[in-house]
DNA sequence: CGCGAATCTTGACGAGTGTCAAGAGTTTTC
DNA sequence: GAAAACTCTTGACACTCGTCAAGATTCGCG
């Protein structure tokens, strides 16, 4: 066991710097991770892409596995409210519509390396037992973030969403991966592709109006 | 080069026994392949689980990722006109869709192993300049294949599809990768999720009645 | 049969991997 | 300021990988 527990002296930093140097060694390995993908990602070249040496990962990680883990989770906590402003922030159906479809394709340019990572990482989970887990999980709370925004969607349309969260979120995802495989490739077009996708799909997802 | 041409003597055998061995080669290291992934798939356990030894694929095959693009096309090959059946026989919309989602859970239960691989290959291309024009075009045709069942469907109801083939590629393929990752976590209820989804999916498909 | 080509096996190579132990360096504590 | 605890580096380990060359084996044809 490598972790500890420092039970006493909760002062400033007793061992919360455990964590931060948790957060500060994903951050750079996400780097790396998000460059080659989790099979060709080594310790070796996911310690070059940072300030420490190839040793370090196992003194706060137990194995690689749990390093990449901790990673994805590290990112996707931060990304699954990433339709929190739009949420709150629309007026209007189409206001919602436009502002999703334009926030999807943002994120497509600014953080494919994480999302391809991301797919990357949910492949391998059906072949590797020990990624499961967290697969799930992040799963989850991103059908809990597609369902958000299709709720207020059909609340603002003054209807009912017509189809479940499970649905809806495996409709959203299947066409952004498309967008970010079509945007990867080179395809231009892929992302204006995405938007209207978006805006067109999005008004048969509600129930007839109340 | 390995590559052999055999320009004369076209009687029985010529070169062509090289593609049959070829096929052979390629069906067994399907299994291993659908049971390891991409990545943690090596030569030497590929040719453990065939009749041959490890040194063959590079008679037949100049390097590994020569190897597995081959097979991958050559599954999907097949598994392009698995639903030309369904588009052929249907006699009624309701008919057309009860068959087609029997048909996606059937084939996630009888080949799950194929179906994680192609995920596998399609987030590895992702990654890997070297496998997107073989993944493309398997795309392409999967998209081509839900066309014509999306297009069957809408002729069958006396109407025209409201979405492009695009999206409905694109969601379709987001509920069954769902599907399929919950059906590998044990989820029960996972294919059963699907159908319903399938057929609760299709009528939104559908422009208005002519 | 016998010879040559096609096919396959064997064994080795160098490079790259995750892991970990030993110790150097740094910070904290008394 | 010495001792203890924490942090990080270095170097080695056992292993696996793709690749390929050299030779054994099999096959087909004259």
């Amino acid at each position: 066991m490598t972790q500890v527990a420092a039970p006493k002296s909760p002062r400033r930093t007793p061992a919360d710097k455990h964590d931060e140097r948790r957060k500060t060694l994903a951050e750079s390995a996400l780097r790396t991770l998000g460059e080659l993908g989790y099979a060709r990602a080594s310790l070796r070249e996911i310690a070059n892409n940072s300030e420490f040496s190839h040793g370090v990962v196992h003194y706060y990680f137990n194995d690689k596995l749990e390093l990449i883990v901790y990673c994805v989770r590290y990112y996707k906590q931060t990304c699954v409210h990433r339709y929190d402003g739009v949420v709150a922030e629309a007026t209007s159906p189409d206001d919602l519509v436009a502002r999703f479809g334009d926030k999807l394709v943002e994120t497509i340019i600014e953080e494919a390396p994480m999302h391809r990572l991301w797919y990357d990482l949910r492949s391998q989970s059906m072949f590797e037992e020990s990624l499961r887990e967290a697969v799930t999980q992040i799963d989850q709370s991103l059908e809990d973030m597609i369902a958000r925004v299709v709720n207020r969607y059909a609340s603002l349309s003054g209807t009912e969403a017509a189809i479940a969260p499970p649905v809806a979120y495996g409709m959203f995802d299947g066409i952004f991966q498309q967008a970010l495989l079509g945007h990867l490739n080179g395809r231009e077009g892929a992302l204006e592709d995405l938007r209207n996708q978006v805006v067109g799909l999005m008004p048969m997802l509600l129930g007839p109006k109340a």
